[in-house]
DNA sequence: TTTGAAAAATTGCGTGA
DNA sequence: TCACGCAATTTTTCAAA
């Protein structure tokens, strides 16, 4: 197990917001010479604590307004093949398989309903996928990154 | 509406993957100089397509190994005011309201079974909300960002 | 960790297609 | 309007202490 001190998480918590800041910009705000902050932003990233950088898009303004979540059901256990199919659509952001009343759940965003049926017909036509439920975002009043545990 | 070229796309799509590789970088693998596409880049961000890079963390070495999916059943439709109470609860990472049998959808991380039970304590002591529905992720096949409709 | 310096990347501006 | 070259500035990165 990885342990973080204060500043790690402190750092972790800042750039899972926004990682735009210079390491001297952090430096400043954690009190650090901006070297320090780096080598700690470094051994995050050897560690695996930080997976990468990305930058975050805005939905509608990419030609994808349409924001929903899809449960889907399954005949068997082994549709590890079917969910590499899933992967392969664009419109699919994540893949899930869950506990509870159904097997995997669904984030997708298209542009418009009509794709968002041609995606769900795609889906049923999967080999061991049976029945979909579909819940289309009307607002999305919170998206933010994984932050890190504090204290303990 | 924005209007967004071959090389655009490019980039968007590039940089949803990952923001690391520098403005030569990727004039390189699109044929261009660096200045130009700081030029896009800038431009981009100004037109709020790309809304700000972030750091994307391992959620289990930040000590929140659990991923769950709580839907939420509300007694009535001005909930404005309990969203406001659920944005201060640092395990909620996503708040959908949405069209379904299910009025709101969350996307939460915490430490374990017990905080994920404590989170749902805590959601059902919010006026207004009644029953909740938890599905928990058993493995996350399939995280990615955002990424720019093709062609069109 | 910090200081200091070298290397690299970012950004602004002027030019030309 | 858009991309490029050049150059100034800033940032990143690597030493040594």
């Amino acid at each position: 197990m990885i342990k973080l001190d204060e500043k790690d998480r402190k750092i972790l918590a800042i750039l899972s917001e926004n990682s735009s800041p210079s390491y001297a910009e952090l430096g400043r705000q954690l009190h650090m010479s901006a070297p320090a902050i780096h080598d700690r932003v470094k051994r995050l990233k050897n560690e695996g604590v930080i997976k990468k950088m990305v930058a975050k898009l805005d939905g509608a303004k990419v030609g994808k307004p349409l924001l929903a979540f899809i449960h889907v059901d399954t005949s068997s256990w082994s549709v590890t093949r079917s969910i590499l199919s899933l992967k392969s659509l664009s419109d699919v952001e994540e893949i899930h398989t869950v506990a509870g009343d159904s097997a995997m759940l669904l984030k997708v965003r298209t542009q418009d309903t009509q794709s968002l049926e041609g995606l769900i017909e795609k889906i049923h036509k999967i080999d061991g996928f049976t029945r979909t439920r579909s819940y289309i975002v009307l607002t999305p009043h919170l998206e933010r990154e994984t932050s890190p545990l504090l204290d303990k």
